[in-house]
DNA sequence: AGAAATAGGACCGCCCGAGTCCTATTTTAT
DNA sequence: ATAAAATAGGACTCGGGCGGTCCTATTTCT
């Protein structure tokens, strides 16, 4: 549940590799499918997608290939995923278009619609230098949360 | 993409529903399933799973049905989905099993690992009791994050 | 001219989520 | 006691979308 598309996964691998090649440098897809042992067409349209979005910058012909098109410090892991799915959305009904048969009586779209805007910080929060220099920081959270205890825990004691 | 199953939008329909109840009074499948038009058999195999994790308490036979077994206050999104759906997983290749093909090669599991603990974190944040009386807060996050220029923008003027 | 790369449309198979059906079992109301 | 109404849960089907492939341009370097 809630999991990363495999084009996600592969967007995300490929401009990790982008990020730690030396500055401005590009690579082509072909390097990068076989480094990873990923379909090389599929990732090809990953990366077309990241180009559109102007998160890679292309370059065709022979010798070509791709390189980031913004430092990897302002990359964050939610643009590369949005550029390659679109928008995140937890739920099937989007922001305004009522397009789940059930929009009139779903009491939870708005709370889930504040829970989507954290993950979204949460992915934001982390940029593609982070993940490729593995400096992302467990917690975001002071303490709080992590303090209360979880109905898990509680449940288990209650339970049986 | 990072949409939540139906199943668990259930769920999060079903304990709201019941947090909202005069405390401890139960409700049944049906009664839930028809105020929100949601399909009674698959309601009920939700019910079921919350029950059987210890987050609803059942009450078998005529005038049956199910009722929180902690305080709303005390269960939170997160204990939601992952008693329905089970834990989450932004990748495919989980903890330790290294069940997806690229497992040795993979380069981006550890970031993608922290980067859900903060999903987690997120969805552990949020209390049924926030979302029955749309308290959710929308920030997290202080105002770093929120400051940093993302790459849409900067895209969109270095791009065309 | 030809090789090697990006650009992108069209297609396909299959897995899994969503939903249905059916059969217990338990409890309560009549 | 019997029927009704509820939970418990296994088995099954169906369809859409994701992952992947194929094919054809087009661009650019040698």
């Amino acid at each position: 549940m809630l999991r990363l598309s495999k084009k996600a996964d592969y967007g995300l691998i490929a401009m990790k590799h982008l990020a730690l090649l030396p500055k401005a440098s590009s690579c082509s897809t072909r390097e990068i499918a076989e480094h990873y042992d990923i379909p090389a067409e599929l990732l090809a349209k990953v990366l077309q997608r990241l180009a559109r979005q102007g998160l890679l910058v292309s370059h065709q012909g022979k010798r070509g290939g791709y390189r980031l098109a913004l430092p990897s410090t302002v990359i964050s892991v939610a643009d590369v995923i949005q550029a390659i799915d679109g928008p995140v959305m937890v739920t099937a009904c989007s922001d305004e278009v009522a397009d789940c048969d059930q929009y009139s009586k779903c009491s939870v779209r708005d709370p889930l619609w504040r829970i989507k805007d954290r993950i979204v910080s949460a992915l934001s929060a982390c940029t593609i230098f982070e993940m490729a220099t593995d400096t992302i920081s467990d917690a975001i959270f002071p303490a709080a949360v992590a303090k209360r205890p979880t109905a898990a825990t509680l449940a288990s004691t209650a339970d049986q």
